[in-house]
DNA sequence: CCGAAGAGCTTGAGTGCCTCAAGTACCGGG
DNA sequence: CCCGGTACTTGAGGCACTCAAGCTCTTCGG
Protein backbone atom coordinates (compact mmCIF):
# COMPACT_ATOMS: atom_id res chain seq x y z
CA UNK A 1 0.00 0.00 0.00
CA UNK A 2 2.90 2.31 0.93
CA UNK A 3 4.57 2.08 -2.00
CA UNK A 4 7.36 -0.54 -2.71
CA UNK A 5 6.19 -2.06 0.36
CA UNK A 6 6.50 -5.79 1.95
CA UNK A 7 7.21 -6.56 5.52
CA UNK A 8 10.80 -6.74 4.32
CA UNK A 9 11.30 -3.07 3.40
CA UNK A 10 9.41 -2.44 6.95
CA UNK A 11 12.11 -4.33 8.70
CA UNK A 12 15.11 -2.37 6.68
CA UNK A 13 13.82 0.70 7.59
CA UNK A 14 13.38 -0.68 11.26
CA UNK A 15 16.51 -1.70 11.88
CA UNK A 16 18.16 1.64 10.36
CA UNK A 17 16.53 3.40 12.36
CA UNK A 18 16.89 1.66 15.51
CA UNK A 19 20.99 1.42 14.71
CA UNK A 20 21.04 5.20 14.31
CA UNK A 21 19.28 6.02 17.50
CA UNK A 22 21.58 3.84 18.82
CA UNK A 23 24.49 4.87 17.70
CA UNK A 24 23.39 8.75 18.45
CA UNK A 25 23.04 8.00 22.00
CA UNK A 26 25.75 6.36 22.46
CA UNK A 27 27.57 9.51 20.68
CA UNK A 28 25.60 11.56 22.64
CA UNK A 29 26.36 9.51 26.34
CA UNK A 30 30.02 10.22 25.95
CA UNK A 31 29.55 13.85 25.49
CA UNK A 32 29.74 13.96 21.41
CA UNK A 33 27.82 14.19 18.18
CA UNK A 34 27.23 11.34 16.06
CA UNK A 35 29.65 13.01 13.87
CA UNK A 36 32.03 13.74 16.44
CA UNK A 37 32.48 10.20 16.91
CA UNK A 38 32.74 8.88 13.54
CA UNK A 39 35.79 11.28 13.07
CA UNK A 40 37.41 10.16 16.73
CA UNK A 41 36.98 6.18 15.44
CA UNK A 42 38.45 7.55 12.26
CA UNK A 43 41.40 8.24 14.13
CA UNK A 44 41.85 5.27 16.34
CA UNK A 45 43.63 3.77 13.34
CA UNK A 46 46.46 7.13 13.47
CA UNK A 47 46.79 10.63 12.42
CA UNK A 48 45.21 12.08 9.59
CA UNK A 49 45.07 15.21 7.41
CA UNK A 50 42.43 17.14 7.51
CA UNK A 51 41.45 16.73 3.70
CA UNK A 52 41.97 12.92 4.01
CA UNK A 53 39.57 13.52 7.01
CA UNK A 54 37.20 14.79 4.37
CA UNK A 55 37.19 12.12 1.91
CA UNK A 56 37.15 9.60 4.44
CA UNK A 57 34.21 11.12 6.24
CA UNK A 58 32.57 11.95 2.37
CA UNK A 59 32.48 15.76 3.78
CA UNK A 60 33.26 19.24 3.15
CA UNK A 61 36.92 20.41 4.54
CA UNK A 62 35.33 23.09 5.93
CA UNK A 63 32.87 20.75 7.82
CA UNK A 64 36.07 18.96 9.44
CA UNK A 65 37.58 22.26 10.23
CA UNK A 66 34.96 22.69 12.51
CA UNK A 67 34.15 19.57 14.19
CA UNK A 68 38.06 19.09 14.41
CA UNK A 69 37.82 22.99 16.21
CA UNK A 70 34.93 21.65 18.47
CA UNK A 71 37.04 18.33 19.29
CA UNK A 72 40.35 20.04 19.62
CA UNK A 73 38.80 22.42 22.30
CA UNK A 74 37.26 19.93 24.06
CA UNK A 75 41.36 17.96 24.10
CA UNK A 76 40.17 14.91 22.32
CA UNK A 77 42.32 15.52 19.31
CA UNK A 78 45.46 17.46 18.16
CA UNK A 79 46.12 19.62 15.34
CA UNK A 80 49.41 20.31 14.36
CA UNK A 81 51.04 21.47 11.61
CA UNK A 82 52.83 18.85 8.87
CA UNK A 83 57.02 19.65 8.60
CA UNK A 84 57.35 18.14 5.65
CA UNK A 85 54.31 20.30 4.08
CA UNK A 86 53.19 22.85 6.27
CA UNK A 87 50.06 23.70 4.45
CA UNK A 88 49.02 20.41 6.15
CA UNK A 89 47.55 19.64 9.45
CA UNK A 90 48.00 16.82 11.03
CA UNK A 91 45.17 15.57 13.44
CA UNK A 92 46.06 12.98 16.10
CA UNK A 93 43.65 11.73 19.15
CA UNK A 94 44.50 12.21 22.28
CA UNK A 95 44.78 9.77 25.30
CA UNK A 96 41.31 11.49 26.47
CA UNK A 97 40.13 10.44 23.00
CA UNK A 98 40.88 7.46 23.13
CA UNK A 99 38.88 6.94 26.31
CA UNK A 100 36.02 9.07 25.14
CA UNK A 101 35.82 6.54 21.93
CA UNK A 102 35.91 3.81 23.76
CA UNK A 103 33.00 4.91 25.99
CA UNK A 104 31.38 5.15 22.51
CA UNK A 105 31.81 2.07 21.84
CA UNK A 106 31.03 0.25 24.79
CA UNK A 107 28.01 2.53 25.08
CA UNK A 108 26.85 1.47 21.51
CA UNK A 109 25.99 -2.03 22.39
CA UNK A 110 22.97 -1.89 19.54
CA UNK A 111 25.22 -4.61 17.61
CA UNK A 112 26.80 -7.01 20.17
CA UNK A 113 23.29 -7.31 21.76
CA UNK A 114 21.14 -8.11 18.88
CA UNK A 115 23.64 -9.53 16.93
CA UNK A 116 24.33 -11.89 20.04
CA UNK A 117 20.77 -13.11 19.78
CA UNK A 118 21.53 -15.25 16.91
CA UNK A 119 23.29 -18.59 16.91
CA UNK A 120 26.75 -18.55 14.80
CA UNK A 121 25.21 -20.23 12.09
CA UNK A 122 22.45 -17.74 11.59
CA UNK A 123 25.01 -15.06 11.75
CA UNK A 124 27.10 -16.75 8.89
CA UNK A 125 23.55 -16.83 7.31
CA UNK A 126 23.21 -13.19 7.92
CA UNK A 127 26.84 -12.32 6.38
CA UNK A 128 26.00 -13.96 3.64
CA UNK A 129 23.00 -12.49 2.94
CA UNK A 130 24.45 -8.70 3.75
CA UNK A 131 27.70 -9.53 1.73
CA UNK A 132 25.08 -10.04 -1.44
CA UNK A 133 23.19 -6.73 -0.51
CA UNK A 134 26.39 -4.91 -0.03
CA UNK A 135 28.62 -5.73 -3.56
CA UNK A 136 29.40 -3.38 -5.08
CA UNK A 137 26.59 -2.93 -8.31
CA UNK A 138 27.69 -5.00 -11.15
CA UNK A 139 27.95 -2.15 -13.87
CA UNK A 140 27.15 -2.98 -17.37
CA UNK A 141 29.79 -3.37 -19.73
CA UNK A 142 30.96 -1.08 -22.13
CA UNK B 1 40.93 -4.69 16.43
CA UNK B 2 38.87 -1.61 16.10
CA UNK B 3 36.56 -2.66 19.13
CA UNK B 4 34.02 -4.92 19.42
CA UNK B 5 34.32 -5.80 15.74
CA UNK B 6 33.57 -8.80 13.58
CA UNK B 7 33.03 -8.78 9.91
CA UNK B 8 29.49 -8.72 10.45
CA UNK B 9 29.51 -5.77 12.69
CA UNK B 10 31.08 -4.02 9.65
CA UNK B 11 28.62 -5.11 7.24
CA UNK B 12 26.00 -3.85 9.34
CA UNK B 13 27.57 -0.68 9.69
CA UNK B 14 27.88 -0.44 5.93
CA UNK B 15 24.77 -1.47 4.89
CA UNK B 16 22.88 1.75 7.46
CA UNK B 17 25.49 3.69 6.07
CA UNK B 18 24.38 3.05 2.65
CA UNK B 19 20.97 2.78 3.52
CA UNK B 20 20.78 6.11 5.14
CA UNK B 21 22.86 8.13 2.32
CA UNK B 22 20.13 6.43 0.02
CA UNK B 23 17.69 7.95 1.56
CA UNK B 24 19.01 12.07 1.65
CA UNK B 25 19.85 11.45 -2.06
CA UNK B 26 16.15 10.13 -2.87
CA UNK B 27 14.64 13.05 -0.71
CA UNK B 28 17.01 15.29 -2.18
CA UNK B 29 16.29 14.78 -5.47
CA UNK B 30 12.83 15.82 -4.96
CA UNK B 31 13.64 18.68 -2.86
CA UNK B 32 13.92 17.78 0.57
CA UNK B 33 15.26 16.70 3.61
CA UNK B 34 15.18 13.59 4.97
CA UNK B 35 13.02 14.85 7.82
CA UNK B 36 10.80 16.62 5.72
CA UNK B 37 10.35 13.73 3.49
CA UNK B 38 9.44 11.25 6.62
CA UNK B 39 6.86 14.07 7.40
CA UNK B 40 5.43 13.69 4.55
CA UNK B 41 5.34 9.71 4.40
CA UNK B 42 3.55 9.53 7.85
CA UNK B 43 0.73 11.99 5.97
CA UNK B 44 0.06 9.28 3.39
CA UNK B 45 -1.89 7.54 5.94
CA UNK B 46 -3.97 10.35 6.29
CA UNK B 47 -4.33 13.41 8.34
CA UNK B 48 -2.60 14.05 11.51
CA UNK B 49 -2.50 16.77 14.03
CA UNK B 50 0.89 18.54 15.15
CA UNK B 51 0.99 16.89 18.03
CA UNK B 52 0.33 13.02 16.75
CA UNK B 53 3.26 14.13 14.21
CA UNK B 54 6.16 14.91 17.19
CA UNK B 55 5.02 11.24 18.90
CA UNK B 56 5.28 9.78 15.66
CA UNK B 57 8.53 11.30 14.33
CA UNK B 58 9.74 11.25 18.01
CA UNK B 59 10.77 14.74 18.29
CA UNK B 60 9.81 18.02 19.60
CA UNK B 61 6.48 19.72 18.60
CA UNK B 62 8.20 23.14 17.70
CA UNK B 63 10.42 21.05 15.34
CA UNK B 64 7.22 19.80 13.91
CA UNK B 65 6.00 23.42 13.32
CA UNK B 66 9.10 24.30 11.64
CA UNK B 67 9.46 20.96 9.62
CA UNK B 68 5.27 21.80 8.80
CA UNK B 69 5.96 25.88 7.87
CA UNK B 70 8.93 24.68 5.32
CA UNK B 71 6.35 22.29 3.63
CA UNK B 72 3.32 24.57 3.72
CA UNK B 73 5.31 27.10 2.44
CA UNK B 74 5.98 24.81 -0.74
CA UNK B 75 2.51 23.49 -0.81
CA UNK B 76 3.04 20.14 -0.10
CA UNK B 77 1.19 20.01 3.31
CA UNK B 78 -2.14 21.93 4.26
CA UNK B 79 -2.10 23.35 8.20
CA UNK B 80 -6.20 24.16 8.97
CA UNK B 81 -7.63 24.53 12.93
CA UNK B 82 -9.39 21.51 13.99
CA UNK B 83 -13.44 22.75 14.82
CA UNK B 84 -13.62 20.18 17.39
CA UNK B 85 -10.78 21.56 19.37
CA UNK B 86 -9.76 24.97 18.10
CA UNK B 87 -6.26 24.35 19.97
CA UNK B 88 -5.27 21.15 17.85
CA UNK B 89 -4.17 21.80 14.29
CA UNK B 90 -4.67 19.15 11.32
CA UNK B 91 -1.89 18.49 9.11
CA UNK B 92 -3.15 17.34 5.70
CA UNK B 93 -1.12 16.13 2.78
CA UNK B 94 -1.89 18.21 -0.44
CA UNK B 95 -2.18 16.59 -4.08
CA UNK B 96 1.01 18.25 -4.53
CA UNK B 97 2.63 16.64 -1.60
CA UNK B 98 1.22 13.30 -2.35
CA UNK B 99 3.63 13.84 -6.11
CA UNK B 100 6.32 14.81 -4.15
CA UNK B 101 6.22 11.96 -1.76
CA UNK B 102 5.77 9.72 -5.04
CA UNK B 103 9.06 11.30 -6.18
CA UNK B 104 10.50 10.14 -3.36
CA UNK B 105 9.88 6.49 -3.00
CA UNK B 106 10.07 6.14 -7.04
CA UNK B 107 13.95 7.59 -6.41
CA UNK B 108 14.65 5.48 -3.16
CA UNK B 109 15.75 2.64 -4.93
CA UNK B 110 17.83 1.17 -2.47
CA UNK B 111 15.97 -1.50 -0.90
CA UNK B 112 14.17 -2.76 -4.09
CA UNK B 113 17.15 -2.99 -5.99
CA UNK B 114 19.72 -4.55 -3.28
CA UNK B 115 16.42 -6.72 -2.17
CA UNK B 116 15.59 -7.74 -5.96
CA UNK B 117 19.44 -9.12 -5.46
CA UNK B 118 18.29 -12.12 -3.19
CA UNK B 119 16.07 -14.90 -4.46
CA UNK B 120 12.63 -15.72 -2.92
CA UNK B 121 13.83 -18.58 -0.28
CA UNK B 122 17.11 -15.74 0.71
CA UNK B 123 14.48 -13.17 1.30
CA UNK B 124 11.93 -14.74 3.38
CA UNK B 125 15.67 -15.98 5.25
CA UNK B 126 16.77 -12.33 5.93
CA UNK B 127 12.94 -11.88 7.14
CA UNK B 128 12.99 -14.21 9.90
CA UNK B 129 16.73 -13.26 10.83
CA UNK B 130 15.81 -9.51 11.09
CA UNK B 131 12.63 -10.20 12.66
CA UNK B 132 14.91 -11.89 15.24
CA UNK B 133 17.13 -8.90 16.05
CA UNK B 134 13.97 -6.53 16.26
CA UNK B 135 12.05 -8.19 18.37
CA UNK B 136 11.54 -6.31 21.49
CA UNK B 137 14.13 -7.08 24.77
CA UNK B 138 12.90 -10.04 26.05
CA UNK B 139 13.69 -8.49 29.48
CA UNK B 140 14.36 -10.53 32.62
CA UNK B 141 11.30 -12.11 34.84
CA UNK B 142 10.60 -9.98 37.67
C1' DC C 1 -20.69 31.17 35.31
C1' DC C 2 -16.07 32.10 36.39
C1' DG C 3 -11.44 31.25 37.14
C1' DA C 4 -7.59 28.12 37.48
C1' DA C 5 -5.25 24.14 35.53
C1' DG C 6 -3.70 22.13 31.72
C1' DA C 7 -3.37 20.79 26.68
C1' DG C 8 -1.74 22.08 22.01
C1' DC C 9 0.80 24.86 19.27
C1' DT C 10 4.11 28.72 18.23
C1' DT C 11 8.04 31.81 19.05
C1' DG C 12 12.67 32.89 20.35
C1' DA C 13 17.17 31.74 21.55
C1' DG C 14 20.74 28.69 21.09
C1' DT C 15 23.56 24.61 19.27
C1' DG C 16 25.32 21.64 15.82
C1' DC C 17 25.94 19.79 11.12
C1' DC C 18 26.53 20.82 6.62
C1' DT C 19 27.56 23.39 2.20
C1' DC C 20 29.34 26.88 -0.88
C1' DA C 21 32.24 30.90 -1.91
C1' DA C 22 36.31 33.56 -0.66
C1' DG C 23 40.35 34.15 1.46
C1' DT C 24 45.11 32.85 3.30
C1' DA C 25 49.34 30.22 3.55
C1' DC C 26 52.23 27.28 1.32
C1' DC C 27 54.32 24.09 -2.32
C1' DG C 28 56.37 23.43 -6.90
C1' DG C 29 57.61 24.37 -11.57
C1' DG C 30 58.91 27.56 -15.14
C1' DC D 1 60.62 35.36 -8.90
C1' DC D 2 56.12 34.63 -10.15
C1' DC D 3 52.22 31.75 -11.00
C1' DG D 4 49.14 27.93 -10.68
C1' DG D 5 47.56 24.61 -7.72
C1' DT D 6 46.91 22.50 -2.98
C1' DA D 7 45.48 22.54 1.95
C1' DC D 8 43.13 24.61 5.20
C1' DT D 9 40.22 28.38 7.34
C1' DT D 10 36.64 31.92 7.47
C1' DG D 11 32.14 33.79 6.65
C1' DA D 12 27.51 33.47 5.36
C1' DG D 13 23.57 30.84 5.26
C1' DG D 14 20.30 26.79 5.56
C1' DC D 15 18.16 23.07 8.01
C1' DA D 16 17.29 19.99 12.11
C1' DC D 17 16.85 19.88 16.65
C1' DT D 18 16.11 21.27 21.70
C1' DC D 19 14.55 23.95 25.66
C1' DA D 20 12.06 27.73 27.86
C1' DA D 21 8.24 31.05 27.43
C1' DG D 22 4.22 32.54 25.68
C1' DC D 23 -0.46 32.31 23.56
C1' DT D 24 -5.04 30.34 22.79
C1' DC D 25 -8.40 27.33 23.84
C1' DT D 26 -10.61 23.55 26.60
C1' DT D 27 -12.00 21.53 30.89
C1' DC D 28 -13.19 21.11 35.37
C1' DG D 29 -14.04 22.57 40.14
C1' DG D 30 -16.38 25.72 42.87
Amino acid sequence: MTGAGSALDQQLWDLVYAYDAAYDRAARAAGLSAAQACLLDALTGGSRSMGRLAVELLCDASNVTQLVTRLEAGGLVTRVPDPDDRRVKQVSITPAGRRVCRAVQRAFDFPSDRLGRLTGRERSQLSGLLAKLLAPEASSPS
